[in-house]
DNA sequence: CCGCTAATTAGTGATATAAGTAATAGAAAATCT
DNA sequence: CGATTTTCTACCGACAATATCACTAATTAGTAT
């Protein structure tokens, strides 16, 4: 293990080196004779870990161990050899923190580029310039240590390529390759799974005798283990082992991969052998030491898998249903499908009525035929369709639901597969379908169908994106050198073109299609998008379809011979499939650029307005004649907006109003509906959620600092109670709620506005505009009118359009299990993964969403679903007991509410969350014909919302008892409404002002209500400033103002008594606020002793680069991202795009982290406390869903999760929080410096002058504060050092920083900012973090007796 | 009886000029109207209302007044530090001084309409206005737009513009006097070039820069001769030069609103040649365009190179396009705010 | 074949854009003298 | 180092200004030895 490590600081070194001298550092340069010659020492030790340019270890240091870690308080040494040991110049361009990456960002981005390329060249067999490319990467040194997995991927390609070659010339060129141009490259094991995979694929070439010798000879040349050559699944085919098992026999079973070893075993069984290798017999099982650790357990589809297991389709035979193998993948995907037969069977089998037993024998069970409901048709009771949550819940018996279940749990998996990957074609195939259809009506009808007239697009469009991918093949198979006499477009290309050529071109052409008819009317543009979106929109669909594509492909290439099976063997290589798409997932390296994206999708969209064209209707301003003609489809423009320019992309008049009165669920992305089977388990950083699509665990902000953190920590294993409180919201069922549904489609049907839901409008309205030559004046407000009705009318619109997913996505997903697959914003708070429709959006989404499995109400669940109802209409601040009776009171409009929701008196409309409590009222109505109404089903989802959970959480840190009682954590028999509260304390200190003689308090004594604090008193946990405030409020009160400007006055005065008012209630809370900011401010304005040599560029004004770091109880590292951005212009095909630069290094920004620190480490602690419950939920068996604050479950299930929620909280709190932050700053921050002001009169001054004399004199001019920074670095390597030697030279030596050691009460010599000019002089300071204010004597266990904690 | 002209001691006093800058020297000002003539234009002085727009400390106002003696000279200075300044070198003169805001639009319907207190005469636009002079300095680095506003002003024949051709002696800083003047060609040109050439007859007059002239065709220099002057005789002293325009209205006819999409949209791509950067005014507007404009050579031509009749011919074309779009103001919503309860 | 210089180009940064400071105004941080 | 000017303006999910020109660094071409 020394080895690695030793040889990484010897890179380190010399790359230290390079860097100073190349960039003519002002740092200082002792001249050889000098004393200080030891501290430049060329001892890579002592150079090593101050290397601004060594990877990880730049920013990831010791202290950065997550403290809630187990060994993490030991002593920082051995931790920080760990590290080295462990990633030492890592080469990943996803493990970069930021002080670190900037010397090897730019490698960084040649190596992205040269890996595109090579896997461009590979995919289309251009094996000699591939060959080229590896020779390239092969010079980056940073990327030596990974170059092998480059090499590999060649190689493998070129065994594909070559499937005649001997395996003996391949021996040879692998040889030739690794001794001769690739000399400091070493094979591994992967290396050794390719030889193998060629010697048993392409034996016919290789004498049978030849054959066990060769691979034998290759498994002991294992690198590792034979274990490890064996799990690179990617290479070896199920076949491949098959024979080296159960043939060859020349592996034991035992040195499978967990993954495949039951599929072996199952094969092993069978009667035919998959291949007819003669069985020799004198091979011997190769023993080798197996060293490598138990595989991590992946447990995928655990629940749907292990009931499957009992399903009676054990008991049906599949026989005969042997189809032909087919070579290519794409038409494996459709042959991949089970035999549905069975699964009708299944389903017969259970009791149904006959009308459900017709519709299952109709329905064909085919995933390729009945994705989704998706048929443009308005009819929604189509025969094709099945409502499987109908026949769900008129089994009888639990059994039989089970059974069910677990059929629908096959087929959805087939169909998930399909909607995956196959959406694009589906829709393609609907286009022609429909096109085919208008044709044969004629002219008129193609040009009055959408779908036909995308299908001519469509064929419009592929040659053209067929000619452009010729000419990028062409121009990657061109030396890279002849670059002369390219044209723009040509150099243009040599940049996408690698990416371009990785994808179907018919895909491209569906996804441009539908991404753009997905974005009318977004980014405020009346008629179109904005350009900038559009182009990455589509870069990174076409992405997106690419990963999938490819884990699909790998997939189907592993399994290939293995397919058709009983169905018990089915599953097995169901889970095993779903392994390996895990590790296919993770693998995918290479993120596309933003740019290549950007460029990707402007050259696609450049040629849909080339071929898209619409038919349209003018009138000739001279002759007044109507004209037809035709007119691109899309244009490309410009609109201005404050003088600034904005690139825009116009859809034209006549096809918006086609699209208006379109269904277009075929445009969402597929890749990201909710899921119809459970999702892939989380259970690393980056795999998790959809079956083919990779998605990331944490929303990071394109900071390669988070990924950093979040990696360590996931590769640590130390948020693995995370990733249970993830997968239990993930394997929540849903359902869409018919009723709800039904009602919504006839309002949206009529197209006006209904509650939150905008009326259609095809045309805007505007004024008629006043005389050219009115007053200015005149002509201004005229223009902010037509601005507020063209705003109003934009976003009307684009509300509309959403709504209009929504329900679209609603409609497909009818009759339906879904669920939706969760990751993480960067504090830990848990989100959908799937846009437009799931549970966090607006009332109607909720409304329309309810749980799959019925859960009978029981004694406590009606009271609970009478309380949610009342919750509903916004009276949550009332006893439960008068909750209920406020239910209780309004039965009659219940009933009316729910069997006329249209027709009567509407009396739902009138809630706060009318949708919900629509979908309630149905509910209830339904108990209420109950005879025993405790046995009635229900799917309703219950809320328990905590009352300004932000606050409890501040009270609950602070130990303050006065914050708990007003914010319920101490139990009470009523609840307490804060806001009512504050108004109480506001109004009276209205009224002692007024007292006064205080007009304003005088005016507005009586006006202080709830609603009218409420804003102010929410967001000022998010550490709202007065301005914001005194909007909020001037809002509220803006009724009762006629005049803004008076409005905005009393406001301001308001605020300052609201403000007052809740500083004084809630006084605690405001005290570790503060105490927040402070520690981020001073965190943000610290400097980190390895600082790289950019940041101190100006001498005495350093870059700040450190973000506030810290560690949730559950173990998930957070890191503030908010940094100065930058942003580039890339160009394109279209116009110039401004994006951010990801592979720039930032200083923080200082003024966000310190704004940004209060409410996120509040997030981070709700969030822990939601996954918390969650986790603990999943466990005792409950269906749980959260928003943030408010926790589902259903009515039977409330009074066992108030439980979990509140024991989760008193753990949570058991520990001192803050106290426990500020030691995981003071770890984390231990050595860095801040710039503060400094008594010229004290000694400690006169100490730190004469250091500074001393210096200046050796360095021959004035000293910097680098300067002093660079001394202290050195003598805190010399420090860290291994030899005695060194420390000791270390502990003698004397910095400016060094002299603070031993000071005790710094605060007394510090000069705070307000100290006299002449006295104070700059000086480095340690960093320290303010003292926490003093905690209360609030004790949080006594929450348990709280019943209106979360209620 | 002479107003007395405030000395540069007095002025440098001032700390905050809000980023305006004056010419203080009045040897400079007596050569700018000895070159303005303005007698040529005003026969009769002395029936002249001059309105004084940001006059600052007035130097120029009062040197204005002793010359020429109009009938009434009104400064409109809100800023309350000069607005003092002004009262104080000012007592007892016949300059009106006015503590309004030029910015605001109702100061002046204020003025003419409600109090009365300036009333200009309308005279028919054949000729200049010549009892009616509007003089302004709005050299403010960030106060580019008011002249901005005023030139569309004029092209919408309202604010003063309503009493017919009124002349305007305007300081601005000299990077804004070379975008207005910039020439079909020039490297500055822009959309605000072509209004000024579509709405004016403008002339440089004086510059504080020498250095700033290389920005300027070189041709018109020759024909204006502006009056140099050095940094030095302009307080504040430090920041960029300024320059003196005299603006006259001048005759126009084509459809304002189609003309303002027109260019302004083509001179966005305003180094691509009209055979391709026609699209960007609509869907398929390269098509018809290209077939609509005969002559090949201006197909070849890029928008900066463009003349205002250039515009106007093709705004004619632009007017004829059935298919053109309907929406000719840009809208976008980029603050959308968040609606929360 | 190598070294040198001229010439070209790729890349970066600066500036202008439109034209009532978006509905608004006072504190805090950054910059300059 | 204090005054002045600039920069904000409640958190998260979230989603973005662009064309052109001047200038510099870097690469290539060219030519001569």
């Amino acid at each position: 293990m020394l080895r690695p490590a030793y040889k990484s600081l010897v890179k380190a070194s010399l790359l230290q080196k390079r860097l100073i001298s190349s960039k003519g550092s002002k740092l200082y340069k002792p001249s050889p004779d000098s004393a200080s010659t030891i501290l430049l020492s060329e001892d890579p030790l002592v150079a090593a870990s101050s290397s601004s340019s060594s990877a990880t270890s730049g920013i990831i240091n010791s202290n950065d161990f997550p403290l809630f870690n187990k060994n993490s308080q030991n002593t920082t040494n051995t931790t920080s050899s760990q590290w080295n040991n462990t990633s030492d110049l890592e080469f990943d361009p996803f493990n970069k923190s930021h002080a670190s990456a900037i010397t090897t960002m730019t490698r960084t981005r040649d190596v992205m580029q040269l890996w595109s390329l090579l896997e461009a060249c590979l995919q289309s067999h251009l094996m000699k310039r591939a060959f080229s490319i590896l020779e390239s990467l092969y010079m980056v040194p940073e990327h030596k240590h990974r170059f092998i997995e480059d090499y590999n991927m060649y190689l493998n390609a070129f065994s594909k390529n070559e499937p005649t070659f001997p395996i003996l010339k391949m021996n040879e060129k692998l040889t030739n390759d690794l001794e001769t141009n690739f000399k400091d490259i070493n094979y591994n094991d992967k290396t050794l799974a390719i030889m193998i995979h060629h010697a048993l694929n392409f034996h016919s070439t290789t004498s049978s005798m030849l054959l066990i010798p060769t691979i034998s000879a290759y498994l002991k040349m294992s690198v590792n283990s034979v274990r490890e050559i064996l799990s690179n699944l990617d290479i070896l085919t199920v076949s491949d082992l098959n024979i080296l098992v159960n043939d060859l026999k020349i592996i034991s079973p035992s040195q499978l991969p967990n993954s495949v070893k039951p599929i072996l075993e199952s094969l092993a069984l069978s009667s035919t052998p998959v291949n007819n290798i003669p069985n020799e017999d004198g091979s011997k099982k190769l023993e080798v030491k197996d060293g490598s650790s138990e595989e991590r357990k992946v447990d995928v589809n655990h629940g749907s898998m292990k009931t499957a297991s009992l399903d009676p389709l054990r008991e049906v035979s599949l026989n005969g249903s042997t189809e032909v193998l087919p070579k290519d993948a794409e038409k494996l995907i459709a042959v991949d499908t089970i035999g549905m037969r069975v699964i009708r069977h299944t389903l017969l089998g259970l009791s149904l009525t006959a009308e459900q037993k017709e519709q299952i024998s109709k329905f064909k069970f085919d995933a390729n035929e009945n994705i989704l409901n998706m048929k443009p048709t308005q009819d929604d009771n189509s025969d094709t369709s099945i409502n499987f949550f109908e026949i769900y819940n008129s089994l009888p018996t639990l059994k039989e639901k089970k059974a069910f279940e677990s059929a629908l749990n096959i087929f959805n998996q087939d169909r998930q597969k399909v909607l995956e990957n196959r959406a694009t074609e589906a829709a393609r195939e609907r286009w022609k379908h429909d096109f085919e259809e208008a044709k044969a009506r004629g002219d008129i009808s193609i040009e009055k169908n959408l779908n036909a007239k995308l299908w001519r697009w469509y064929n419009d469009m592929l040659p053209l994106v067929k000619e452009e991918i010729k000419h990028c093949k062409s121009s990657l198979s061109e030396k890279p050198t002849d670059k002369k006499g390219l044209t723009k477009v040509e150099i243009n290309r040599l940049g996408y073109g690698p990416y371009l050529t990785l994808i179907d071109p018919g895909k491209m052409c569906v996804i441009t299609i539908l991404e753009l008819l997905k974005l009318n009317s977004t980014g405020g543009v009346i008629e179109g998008m904005r350009t900038a979106r559009a182009v990455i929109s589509v870069g990174k669909a076409i992405e997106m379809e690419f990963r999938s594509e490819q884990v699909l492909k790998s997939e189907s290439q592993t399994f290939r011979d293995v397919n058709k099976k009983s169905p018990e063997f089915k599953k097995l290589v169901q889970n095993a499939k779903s392994v390996f798409r895990s590790s296919q997932i993770e693998q995918s390296k290479i993120l596309w650029p933003q740019n290549i994206r950007a460029q990707i999708g402007s050259v696609l969209i450049s040629m849909l307005i080339h071929v898209a064209k619409v038919s349209v209707q003018g009138v000739d301003p001279i002759t007044k004649a109507k004209v037809h003609g035709e007119a691109p489809a899309f244009a490309h423009g410009y609109q201005y907006h404050n003088g600034s320019k904005l690139g825009v992309l116009k859809i034209h008049k006549t096809l918006i109003h086609q699209l208006n009165g379109e269904r277009l669920i075929a445009s969402v992305q597929p890749q990201l509906l909710p899921m119809l089977v459970e999702p892939k388990s989380w259970i690393n950083w980056r795999s998790g959620g959809y079956h083919y699509t990779q998605s990331t665990l944490l929303r990071t902000k394109d900071s390669p600092e988070q990924v950093a953190y979040l990696k360590a920590a996931s590769e640590n294993g130390d948020i693995d109670r995370v990733y249970d409180g993830l997968n239990v919201l993930g394997n929540t069922p849903w359902t869409v709620n018919r009723k709800v549904f039904d009602v919504v489609s006839q309002v949206w049907n009529k197209r006006e506005g209904f509650l939150d839901i905008p009326g259609a409008q095809d045309e805007m309205v505007l004024p008629p505009a006043p005389p050219r030559n009115s007053d200015p004046s005149i002509l201004r407000t005229w223009k902010l009118e037509v601005k507020t009705i063209a705003n109003k009318f934009s976003s009307d619109r684009s509300n509309r359009c959403d709504t209009n997913y929504k329900l679209e996505i609603a409609r497909a997903f009818l009759g339906e299990k879904l669920y939706f697959p969760h990751n993480l914003d960067f504090r830990g708070r848990a989100y959908p993964l799937s846009p437009h429709f799931n549970h966090l959006g607006n009332d109607m989404s909720r409304g329309l969403l309810i749980f799959w499995h019925g859960k009978k109400l029981g004694p406590s669940g009606l009271k609970w679903l009478k309380i949610h109802l009342s919750n509903l209409f916004g009276f949550d601040k009332l006893r439960l007991e008068d909750r209920v009776s406020f239910t209780e009171s309004h039965l009659e409009d219940i009933k009316d509410s729910a069997e006329n929701p249209l027709t009567g008196q509407g009396w739902w409309k009138t809630a706060d969350k009318p949708w919900q409590a629509l979908a309630t009222c149905f509910e209830l109505n339904e108990v209420m014909k109950m005879d025993n109404p405790e046995d009635f089903i229900s799917h309703q989802p219950i809320h328990q919302d905590g009352t300004c959970n932000g606050l409890q959480h501040y009270a609950a840190l602070g130990g303050d008892v006065e914050g708990a009682t007003q914010v319920n954590l101490v139990p009470s028999d009523k609840p307490q409404d804060v806001y009512a509260h504050v108004a109480r304390l506001v109004q009276k200190r209205l009224e002692i002002a007024a007292e006064k003689g205080d007009e304003n308090a005088k005016i507005l004594q009586d006006k202080i209500t709830r609603k009218v604090v409420k804003q102010t008193v929410m967001t000022n946990v998010y550490g709202v400033t007065y301005v914001g405030a005194t909007f909020q409020i001037a809002k509220q009160l803006s009724p009762i103002f006629d005049d803004r400007k008076e409005s905005l006055d009393f406001s301001k005065y308001l605020t300052k008594h609201v403000f007052g008012a809740i500083r004084e209630l809630f006084h605690s809370a405001h005290l570790i606020q503060d105490w927040l900011g402070e520690s981020a401010k001073r965190i943000s304005k610290s400097i980190r002793l390895d600082v790289d040599e950019k940041s101190f560029k100006n001498g005495n004004k350093p870059d700040f680069m450190s973000s506030v770091i810290w560690t949730t109880p559950l173990g998930l590292p957070i890191v503030q991202p908010y940094r100065e951005e930058s942003k580039k212009q890339v160009e394109t095909n279209l116009q110039t795009v401004f994006i951010s630069d990801p592979f720039a290094v930032n200083p923080v920004n200082a003024r966000r982290q310190k704004a940004g620190l209060p409410p996120n480490f509040i997030h981070s602690l709700d969030a822990s406390h939601m996954l918390l419950s969650a986790a603990e939920c999943g466990e005792k068996g409950l269906d749980f869903a959260s928003v943030h604050d408010s926790y589902w479950t259903h009515a039977s299930d409330v009074d066992t999760m108030s439980v979990v929620l509140r024991e989760q909280f008193i753990k949570l709190h058991e520990v001192d929080l803050v106290l426990r932050l500020k030691e995981e700053f003071g770890q984390r921050y231990k050595n860095y410096v801040k710039i503060g002001k400094l008594k010229r009169s004290t000694d400690l001054a006169q100490n730190i002058i004469k250091i500074r004399k001393d210096l200046s004199k050796k360095l021959g001019r004035n000293t910097t504060l680098a300067d002093e920074i660079y001394f202290e670095k050195k003598r805190q390597e010399l420090l860290n050092s291994p030899l005695v030697e060194d420390r000791n030279v270390g502990e003698k030596m004397v910095t400016t920083v060094s002299l603070f050691q031993d000071i005790k009460d710094l605060d007394a010599l510090e000069l705070e900012n307000g100290g006299d000019e002449k006295s104070g002089m700059s000086v480095l300071l340690p960093l320290r973090l303010p003292e926490i204010p003093p905690k209360g004597d609030f004790d949080v266990t006594v929450l348990r007796g709280s019943q209106y904690f979360f209620s | 009886m002479s107003i007395p002209i405030p000395g540069i001691k007095d002025i440098s006093k001032l700390k905050f000029f809000y980023g305006f800058k004056y010419l203080w020297n009045p040897t400079v000002y007596d050569k700018i109207f000895e070159k303005l003539d303005l007698t040529k234009t005003y026969k009769h002085p002395k029936e002249l209302k001059v309105l004084d727009l940001y006059p600052g400390v007035g130097v120029q106002s009062a040197i204005f007044y002793n010359k020429y003696t109009p009938k009434q000279y009104s400064l409109i200075e809100r800023r309350s530090s000069l607005y003092k300044f002004l009262q104080a070198n000012f007592v007892d003169s016949p300059l009106q001084i006015l503590k309004k805001d030029p910015y605001d639009w109702t100061t002046y319907s204020d003025l003419i309409d409600k109090d009365k207190v300036f009333v200009p005469e309308f005279q028919s636009p054949e000729r200049i206005n010549d009892s009616f002079l509007t003089v302004a300095n709005v050299t403010g680095e960030g106060s580019e737009g008011l002249i901005m506003q005023w030139l569309s002003c004029i092209g919408n024949k309202n604010w003063l513009y309503r009493f017919g051709k009124m002349k305007m002696l305007l300081w601005m800083p000299s990077t804004t006097a070379r975008k207005l003047l910039a020439r079909p060609g020039a490297h500055s040109r822009s959309k605000c070039s072509v209004v000024r050439e579509a709405f004016t007859e403008t002339k440089l007059i004086a510059i504080s820069d020498a250095d700033e002239l290389k920005g300027f065709d070189s041709k018109c220099l020759e024909e204006w001769d502006p009056i140099l002057f050095s940094a030095a005789d302009i307080w504040p002293t430090k920041g960029k030069p300024i320059a003196l325009v005299e603006m006259d209205p001048a005759d126009f006819d084509f459809d304002v609103e189609n003309w303002d999409y027109v260019t302004r949209h083509l001179m966005i791509l305003k180094r691509t040649p009209l055979s391709t950067v026609m699209d960007s005014l609509g869907h398929g507007g390269q098509e018809y365009f290209n077939s609509r404009i005969t002559d090949k050579s201006l197909l070849k031509k890029c928008p900066i190179d463009l003349t205002n009749d250039e515009f106007v011919y093709l705004t004619k074309l632009f007017t004829e396009w059935p298919f053109k779009p309907d929406i000719l103001m840009d809208f976008v919503d980029m603050y959308q705010t968040e609606h929360s309860g």
